[in-house]
DNA sequence: TACGATGATTGGGG
DNA sequence: CCCCAATCATCGTA
């Protein structure tokens, strides 16, 4: 069958008698009824358009993220969202402030939303030609509004399915984004100084045995205003630290083992009073509970000159006390009660052990061992 | 700005 | 999961 000018033309005029014929209106009418009575039926029952999930939670992040919803509102939402999702951390500020963050996430946001605004103008413009397709054809076929209703639902759920696609590399990219500046490495602050006292008090009053247990953790972690895995971390890096380069921290620890020392002394009998050996103390008896009992012991003894400048500031019965110690137990004891029927978990066995062995030694030699000796760490 | 200190992460071992 | 060791990345400072 073959199509020319001649049978177009002809068709055109058919069509025109036919829209113009008297009976039209009411038969084309009682076509409607029949079709939306049967075909449509069957189809609208199922027309239900349950809310995505996944949509929504692209939603919700993406509000969350200061991309989506109101233009400048976006800061404080991200901001909120940042802290959020930085865990449990407790430490009160979270907030972004790298700029460059800032501006990454507009430009984002700006991509986003001018993306958007592209699909939902493509959208509606293919509704309205659609509907205009559907209403030419109206006049040669029934077309009920049911359907165009249906028609015009079709096409917005195709685009929102595109636009689901954009939400998704929208928030990709937020999340690699994220992950770059927010990174808690990269965000890095020193604890305050009264936790690293804390910390520092606590590891050279158990200089023999710096393995705080779960509740010891919590408890510094509680005192230091940090978490946890940030008191593990500290005890990792302080005893990995300490142990290569036992010189360079030996006036810290004197300074921390006189100031135990002294807190005993004061909290028992008066100052002058011969001090009591400060075993198991801690800090302030809140370690008690650790049960490890360990000698105080932060120095590892020897006699390196180079600490007998940090005793002359301590008070006499200190000094007294440091000097007394060094004598009685000779260099690298650190006077530990290894035969002292301590109850250690398996777990402090073995580290007690490993911490022992490496540390022991290289306390006793080395009144060479001035800071810096050693140490080919500088690369970076 | 270079450099040491320091908190966090990674990878390997148990 | 904990530990150690090495390393990264930032902070604070001379």
């Amino acid at each position: 069958m073959t199509i020319t000018d001649q049978s177009l033309d002809e068709a055109q005029a058919k069509k025109h008698a036919l829209n113009c014929h008297r009976m039209k209106p009411a038969l084309f009418s009682v076509l409607c009824e029949i079709k939306e009575k049967t075909g449509l039926s069957i189809r609208s029952s199922q027309e239900e358009e349950p809310v995505d999930p996944q949509l929504m939670r692209l939603d919700n992040m993406l509000l969350a993220e200061g991309v989506a919803g109101p233009e400048k509102g976006g800061d404080s939402a991200a901001a909120a969202a940042a802290a959020a999702a930085s865990g449990g951390g407790v430490s009160p500020d979270n907030s972004i402030e790298h700029s460059d963050y800032r501006s990454k996430l507009a430009q984002i946001r700006h991509i986003y939303h001018s993306e958007l605004e592209k699909y939902e103008q493509a959208c509606n413009e293919f509704t309205t030609h659609v509907m205009n397709l559907l209403r030419e054809q109206s006049r040669t076929r029934p077309v009920a509004p049911k359907e165009m209703e249906r028609m015009v639902s079709i096409i917005h759920r195709k685009f929102s399915a595109i636009q689901m696609q954009l939400k998704q590399s929208t928030c990709e990219a937020v999340m690699i984004l994220r992950s770059r500046f927010l990174d808690a490495r990269r965000k890095r602050r020193n604890f305050s100084k009264q936790a690293t006292e804390v910390l520092n008090e606590y590891f050279y009053s158990h200089l023999s045995n710096p393995y705080p247990s779960e509740e010891a953790k919590e408890e510094l972690a509680k005192k230091c205003g940090i978490t946890v895995s940030q008191v593990s971390n500290w005890f990792g890096n302080k005893r990995i630290r300490y142990k290569k380069n036992i010189g360079k921290f030996q006036e810290e620890a004197n300074i921390y083992a006189v100031k135990t020392a002294v807190s005993v002394t004061q909290g028992g009998h008066s100052r002058t009073s011969s001090p009591t050996p400060p075993s198991s103390a801690g800090s302030g008896g809140s370690f008690n509970l650790s049960g490890s009992g360990d000698m105080f012991l932060g120095m590892p003894g020897l006699n390196g000159d180079s600490y007998s400048a940090s005793q002359v500031r301590c008070p006499v019965s200190s000094c007294l006390l440091v000097e007394s110690l060094r004598h009685s137990m000779g260099p690298g004891s650190y006077g530990d009660n290894l035969g002292g029927g301590q109850m250690y978990s398996p777990r402090e066995m073995r580290a007690n052990g490993g911490w022992q062995e490496a540390v022991t030694p290289s306390s006793v030699t080395s009144p060479t061992e001035g800071p810096g000796s050693v140490h080919s760490d500088t690369s970076n």
